[in-house]
DNA sequence: CCAACCGGGGTCTGCCATAGTA
DNA sequence: TACTATGGCAGACCCCGGTTGG
């Protein structure tokens, strides 16, 4: 408690300092609000008390920090930091104290600007409390700065808008600084969407067709968006895998989008047109039947439901075009496609230039094809170990060619035997 | 002991268009 | 009519290790 003691005696000794107006301007608050409601969260809400706290903020208690941060917040019974102004200057007025605030933060002004223009033209955001909420969770400045840049909307989300929503994820992670690193990746997936309610059903719902809450957690981490959705939307694709499940001959729809989403969790980010094409298009193109499609879009082939339509048939296309040019019939590449589906998840270029890599090594197409899985290896992995075995006297075009592919620790024990 | 087989794990946003809303 | 909420799209690998059969 020490800290939070600390904090009200510099807020109490500034305010000595200053004048009760001067801090109400530096306050940014309002002109038509009467300056007696002054009190000390809008004392608080100067930026040079703000800039006070912010130290201390940073200070090495954090436990403590959070705890006043949360503290601080929770009683504050009205938008400390809102600013509002109904005059005919007020609109400029509190546009430069908007765009001060932000550039204190270090905000990135013309990325957001001409990311959400309207954001800007607001008579009220709630930037402040946007940044002690999330320094209160743990973000750095530099990422709440960052936040804003790429999703200014953030700013205008009240506190008890982002504290719901906030303990809603949290039912999903465990601790706020995983939330914090998804935030840093992809704040539009926290901040697009201000439909708690939404977000709770959604919740309920993905658990109660029996994802677990590893499933969830996983989504969450990996898909963010997917919470964002409509429970609507959610609900076609669920609907739409189980539909597949039961076409397929697949008896328990509920294990099988289980298996799906565990196996590509950006499944639900994407249309159910996109993914339902994706599978035709498997379908028809290998000419699978029901079992074998299963066994496909189960396996790795799940990999690829995600892609873009073109791009996967755009890969395809290049795939048949490389190993036809190298000698290839249709049923060899056919074959080879679906004993690895990855290579079309790998674009047209990479894909051809590990070809070409292996190739010019006297590495036949056919030792490729039979062994495609060092195609899963980076082109440098690829040229850097094609080296070291040549060096080490390994025929690569008599010998097995697996061992390109190998995790580190197998293949250095391997190399290590060769003399190499 | 070896290596083939098989599957798992990490990762995936940032932008645009548009219907809806205040 | 400005702004928000939301759907949809393009984009694009690499590495690791358990198990198993010889």
């Amino acid at each position: 408690m020490r800290d939070l003691t600390t904090l009200f005696c510099q807020v109490s000794s500034i305010s000595v300092l200053m004048s009760p107006l001067s801090i109400w301007k530096r306050a940014g608050l309002s002109c038509a609000s009467h300056p007696k409601s002054f009190d000390f969260l809008t004392i608080m809400a100067s930026r040079n008390l703000w800039n006070v706290s912010s130290n201390i903020l940073f200070g090495s208690r954090c436990w403590i920090i959070q705890f006043s941060a949360e503290i601080f917040l929770k009683t504050a019974s009205f938008r400390p930091f809102g600013v509002k102004c109904d005059n005919k200057n007020g609109k400029s007025l509190k546009n430069k104290d908007l765009l001060n605030n932000l550039l204190t933060l270090g905000v990135d002004i013309d990325k957001a600007k001409k990311r959400q223009p309207g954001v800007f033209n607001r008579m009220e955001t709630n930037e402040q409390t946007l940044k002690i909420f999330l320094l209160s969770k743990g973000a750095r400045k530099e990422v709440i700065a960052s936040i804003i840049s790429r999703y200014p909307r953030a700013i205008t989300r009240t506190l008890e808008s982002l504290s719901k929503r906030w303990e809603l994820w949290r039912t999903i992670m465990t601790s706020d600084l995983e939330i914090v690193n998804i935030l840093e990746r992809s704040p539009e997936s926290f901040f697009r969407s201000n439909n708690n309610l939404n977000l709770e059903n959604n919740i309920k719902y993905l658990l109660s067709v029996g994802l677990t809450r590893d499933c969830l957690c996983r989504l969450l981490t990996n898909a963010p968006r997917t919470f964002s959705n409509t429970l609507d939307l959610n609900k076609q694709m669920i609907e739409f895998l189980q539909e597949v499940s039961l076409s397929l001959g697949h008896n328990e729809p509920i294990d099988f989008v289980q298996k799906i989403i565990s196996k590509n969790p950006f499944i639900l980010i994407q249309s159910t047109k996109r993914v339902k094409t994706n599978i035709e298009f498997l379908q028809s193109t290998f000419n699978l039947n029901k079992e074998e499609l299963l066994l496909l879009i189960c396996g790795r082939g799940a990999l690829l439901l995600d892609l873009s339509n073109d791009y996967v048939k755009r890969n395809y296309t290049n795939i048949k075009e490389k190993l036809f040019s190298l000698g290839c019939t249709n049923e060899e590449v056919q074959k080879f496609v679906l004993s690895y589906p990855d290579a079309i998840f790998l674009s047209y270029k990479k894909f051809n230039d590990k070809i070409d890599c292996l190739i010019e090594e006297k590495i036949s197409i056919s030792q490729i094809i039979k062994s495609a899985q060092v195609l899963d290896s980076s082109i440098s992995t690829l040229k850097s170990r094609i080296k070291q075995l040549v060096n080490a006297g390994y025929n690569l075009s008599t010998s097995n060619i697996l061992l390109l592919s190998w995790s580190q620790k197998r293949y250095k024990a391997k190399l290590k035997k060769l003399g190499g």
